[in-house]
RNA sequence: GGAGAGGUCGCAUAGUGGUCUAGUGCGCCGCACUCGAAAUGCGGUGUGGGGCAACUCACCGAGGGUUCGAAUCCCUCCCUCUCCGCCA
């Protein structure tokens, strides 16, 4: 959500944005036109409320004094005004109604530093790290080892749930359970990140406030009674403090949080979903941060380091991509990709996106801060970003860490978790 | 799920149909006193919207209703607490 006023002062400023993301700028005149279309009935409906207050106050000026008569001849007057405030109630809200609606199908606008581009094509590379693993011999991919191994048993949670819901078996198991513990320790003692675990079903107002409604509803699982499985901890966690003051002194506010995400991934069927590449329930870290909009865009880079650092430590090697205006989305002003290595399937594998949104989500959710003690309030910026998604990182693991006999190596800063150094067949405890 | 009690301006409370333009205390801000601070005194202090402005509208958990007029009465829903039931 943009600010109200600056749509209709700076129209240009907003069109121009807009178009950079490739979007179609009619909705800033759609908008402008609801505008005034509200305002006006707005003006004429409180000058009709204004008569009215102003007689009812009368009238009990008039009953105090025991003026019955002209009490009665006051009542009389109000009615004409009851029914025009009744229609003009009703006309107001239906603007209102409809102005909110094209205010939440806004985008958000690009930040001027983010490169223009019309599709992912334009993406840029800003940095890489680590060394892309060889093999001296033919490497497998990861529903492959992770089959052999008998580690992650795709038919049989294609059975009990369907496509896209595997089932972790054993050390597989563990090893999904050692990456979550891993990467909320990390960034909770490293990063200085507090740890949340949070519901895995909310509300509508949160799913709103965050920007996954009202545009994406088939995007998401709904339940029957009005509550939404999370496409992401994005979603609880920045709606922790919807319709809330922060104090400017606890900013920024830095939380994490591990959830299993659900998706329905419609209309994404078939596109890379090989494996564990795109699931409707994935295990996911996010971090989430409330700033001043002072230091967003600090904050930014320093999220997106968070991420990078994790990625280091599991010996992973990855890119970090500048997402161009064509490619960013609605929410975001600005955003960062992360990629690690698939060396068998030969390809960049996303595992974490980093966006700062500014005001865009805290607009929606009514998140402010007080600048100064006595200040008006002020809309904080928000960031989020993942450290990380789990599968596809599971999957370079197992890919990247294999042997030439089939056993996967564990990456040296899970062994703790794991209790042991290697994955194979007849290591599994169970 | 059942019964009962509640939800009021950052916090705590008062307010059961018309000076409620929501009172009071705490907190916060300003001023005075002070070398400085504490204490004390005085003043100020909710949020959002519309209007160039004067000003005005809305908000007492949410949404409806009754009334000229609702924090206050009625209905529905949400949440919290206590007890009971069920339960990992």
């Amino acid at each position: 959500m943009l600010d109200r006023d600056l749509i209709r002062k700076q129209t240009d400023l907003v069109r121009k944005g807009i178009l950079r993301k490739g979007i179609d700028a009619a909705i800033v005149d759609a908008f402008l036109s609801a505008d005034a279309e509200w305002r006006k009935t707005v003006l004429e409906l409180e000058a009709k409320q204004a008569a009215a207050n102003q007689i009812s106050k009368s009238i009990g000026q008039l009953m105090a004094q025991g003026k019955k008569d002209e009490a009665e001849i006051a009542k009389a007057e109000t009615k004409e005004l009851k029914e025009a405030i009744a229609q003009l109630e009703a006309e107001a809200r239906k603007a209102e109604e409809q102005l909110r609606a094209i205010e939440l199908d806004m985008p958000n606008l690009p930040h001027d530093s983010v490169p223009d581009g019309a599709n992912e094509t334009e993406n840029v590379t800003r940095r890489t790290w680590g060394d892309i693993p060889t093999f001296t011999f033919a490497p497998k991919p990861h529903w492959e080892l992770a089959e052999n191994l008998g580690i992650v048993d795709f038919p049989r949670g294609a059975k009990i749930s369907g496509s896209g819901f595997p089932v972790y078996v054993g050390l597989g198991a563990r090893l999904q359970r050692a990456l979550i513990s891993f990467l909320i320790n990390f960034q909770t003692e490293n990063n200085g990140y507090q740890e949340i675990y949070p519901p895995y079903l909310v509300n509508r107002a949160s799913l709103i406030g965050t920007g996954q409604l009202p545009k994406f509803e088939e995007d998401l699982y709904k339940s029957t009674d009005d509550l939404y499985l999370i496409p992401t901890a994005e979603v609880p966690i920045t709606n922790l403090y919807r319709d809330e003051i922060l104090d400017v002194k606890e900013l920024p506010i830095n939380l994490a949080g591990y959830s299993a995400c659900f998706r329905r991934e419609a209309g994404a069927a078939g596109k890379d979903t090989r494996g564990l590449q795109r699931l409707h329930q994935f295990d996911k870290i996010e971090m989430v941060k409330f700033t001043t909009p002072e230091t967003s865009y600090q904050e930014l880079e320093n999220m997106t380091q968070n991420a990078e650092d994790v990625l280091k430590a599991l010996g992973l090697p990855y890119r970090v991509i500048e997402i161009c205006t064509g490619d960013i989305g609605p929410k975001g002003s600005k955003q960062y990709d992360l990629e690690t290595w698939s060396p068998v399937m030969e390809k960049w594998l996303e595992v974490s996106s980093c966006s700062n949104f500014e005001a865009y989500q805290s607009r929606r959710a009514n998140i402010r801060y007080r600048p100064e003690p006595g200040a008006k309030p002020e809309f904080v910026h928000i960031l989020n970003g993942s450290a990380l998604g789990m599968p596809r990182v599971y999957a370079t693991i197992l890919e990247s860490y294999q042997q030439e006999d089939g056993s996967v190596r564990v990456p040296e800063v899970l062994i703790p978790y794991m209790g042991t150094e290697l994955i194979s067949k007849t290591q599994d405890p169970s």
